[in-house]
DNA sequence: ATTTTATGTCAGCCTTGTTGACTTTCCAAG
DNA sequence: CTTGGAAAGTCAACAAGGCTGACATAAAAT
């Protein structure tokens, strides 16, 4: 894969991975992941949610009816913590927890309207930011983008968003 | 990838992006960064300090002798927030705070050997992490990792990182 | 009948962010 | 020279969101 691609010369020169490129690679992602989360973050102030409450309703989003151990397992967090955001949004009526038909010991979790609403609104202002950035890249750009974030994850982690990716497809 | 797969190259189908495919660059983000900040963070764990101590290193590193005040704009936190994190790190003897020899109000900050051993254990960690994402995503990849990162920031943020990456230049 | 699993909850702690108020030192402009 | 403002530091209080440990309940599994 990644056939030579960047032109005759560009290529191999890039195998030579000096500290300098790497630092700038990581600084790139520190400053990056900070525009990502910005506009959501901005949202969720003005209601009284943080990033936790994001995230717990974009995998809530993403796989309805998920049960609370997958999504601990996907978030990797402590039960303790992720219940203290997942009692507030089922109180505040985002998100239902409906005890399972087959395991009763089961909860299945899903976005109600108004949660559906909120998720919505996040997850445009991402999008629209992530557009925006694949726009100005260009479409070479996006596929090195997403295959070298996918090299980056932890294998567990790897494991789980292949699970989410091609659960889709 | 090339999940829009129709195109040959797979360039043209990249410009229709659906929300599917925004998704997963938003959730390969998510787990990118937890894979990106894990090998500091269990190194982290062992001493005293999180990743706030991380950051000020990593950037006084970057730049020895830079202020508190250009610090702060650079990590976009409080002075209290950030002097808490400072004071640490310059009682433990990793941070050595020089008063100003044109205009001594300000405060210059540099690494000491201590510090710059520790800083070389974090980076070490991290470059080796990225260097092995960029080997099995290729040198092509590798452009547009960097390209759709430095869309993605705030103009505030791409500049202060504009400003750094020149100033190695 | 017993053990294990899934969930929830209480209590307490830590890091790292915040705001607000106040001080000291020092540069610079009037 | 005086005064205003900038750079830095500090104290106090608070919040979000991690963590551990202990414990409770219901239901499944053995």
């Amino acid at each position: 894969m990644a056939e030579g691609g960047a032109g005759p010369g560009g290529g191999e020169s890039l195998l030579f991975l000096t500290d300098e490129q790497l630092r700038k690679g990581i600084e790139a992602m520190f400053f990056a992941y900070r525009g990502f989360t910005a506009d959501p973050d901005r949202i969720l102030d003005e209601m009284d949610y943080g990033r936790a409450h994001h995230r717990a309703i974009h995998f809530i989003h993403r796989s309805p009816g998920t049960t609370v151990n997958n999504l601990l397992s996907i978030l990797g967090v402590t039960k303790q913590s992720l219940n203290r955001v997942l009692r507030t949004l089922i109180e505040d009526g985002l998100v239902e927890s409906r005890v399972g038909r087959v395991d009763k010991r089961e909860r299945h979790l899903f976005l109600t309207a108004k949660g559906s609403e909120l998720e919505r609104v996040l997850s445009d202002a991402q999008r629209a930011r992530l557009r925006a950035a694949y726009r100005v890249a260009g479409p070479a750009a996006v596929q090195g983008f997403r295959q070298v974030l996918e090299a980056m994850m932890d294998p567990d982690l790897r494991r789980q968003y292949q699970t989410l990716k091609e659960s889709s497809a």
